[in-house]
DNA sequence: ATAAAGTCTATTGACTAAGTAGACTTTAAG
DNA sequence: CTTAAAGTCTACTTAGTCAATAGACTTTAT
């Protein structure tokens, strides 16, 4: 699964509308603006996010953009579908589970590729927007603990940066 | 994370070798014949895996390609690293830590990025091409279960076909 | 009426993916 | 020492995708 340039900008644009949720409609300007965004591209993911559903427009004069749902309701994993395609690293979980059960020569390497996509999934289908807003209008200086309401489903607040992965990349 | 079709043929390729892991130098031929790959293009990914010296060659007539390493000691993540690039959704695990610490306005969704990564690092980390073959030469029907040696650090016998992931793709 | 906004279609330039082609080099075997 | 069989290397191609940009069109508040 790869999120493209493009999929980023639709995030960073969601984001931005969740953070101003109450505000009714917002200008592709102002989205462009304060997200540093290419104004003509943002037009043209806007408009698949309403396509999508995911937000909703205003036209004429005064229009602009909103959120159809709360932020809590909307999910990475909805949006990086959209944009991106699906989440395995290799076709769809249904190609996939097709795979598993037809080609078994390569069944066991199809099985961890649909491990890797179940793993992406477990991830982005629990973590909305309003999970991202949570963690991150808290600007700079690394509180080491918010006494914040953990969430049901939010994965968020387990992640310990000093991590120190095996490998790299 | 994405894995290409030439990333798929790297690996079926290396499986193949896996296979043949006793028998010395096997031609290219004999790779694309039995993995049904184009054998031009397998001679490209081959040299790759040369280079990169997961495997040797052997030139001139009665030469071929075999394993530099045991199957055991060859990690899924380091070929797709290296046809695919990192594992990660956005960038790589460096230039995403980055993140997190400089842009404060997007740490959040950064970590998300992160966290991704770092569940397909370590399934893919822990998956070599022995615990591949170790599940798929019991070729077509079904066994539930065989009585086979669990092997420290291989996630893939852990693998429920019916898991029904919440949504597709 | 007009200006400010979203809508829609087309085009572009750079890049990548998935091969194909062909000349070159090395080696085993007769 | 010649030849055939193998890997090596460079170049090319063809199609598609990515990240925009351009501009005409439509809708709406004032």
């Amino acid at each position: 699964m790869k999120v493209s340039q493009k999929g980023l900008y639709a995030l960073q644009a969601l984001m931005m509308l969740a953070r101003h949720y109450h505000q009714g409609a917002i200008k592709i300007r102002e989205v462009a603006y304060e997200e540093d965004l290419p104004e003509k591209f943002l037009e043209l993911i806007l408009l698949e996010l309403k396509n999508a559903r995911i937000v909703e427009s205003v036209r004429g004069a005064k229009g602009g953009y909103q959120l159809r749902r709360p932020p809590a309701e909307i999910f990475l994993s909805e949006i990086i579908r959209l944009i991106d395609g699906p989440l395995a690293p290799f076709g769809d979980a249904d190609s996939l589970r097709e795979l598993i059960d037809r080609d078994s020569n390569h069944r066991s390497l199809y099985m961890v590729f649909l491990q890797v996509r179940d793993a992406a999934a477990k991830i982005l289908d629990s973590t909305s927007l309003a999970d991202l807003l949570h963690e991150s209008d808290t600007h700079g200086s690394g509180a080491k603990k918010r006494s914040r309401k953990k969430k049901e489903g939010s994965v968020l607040p387990m992640v310990v940066h000093g991590s120190k992965a095996p490998y790299e990349s």
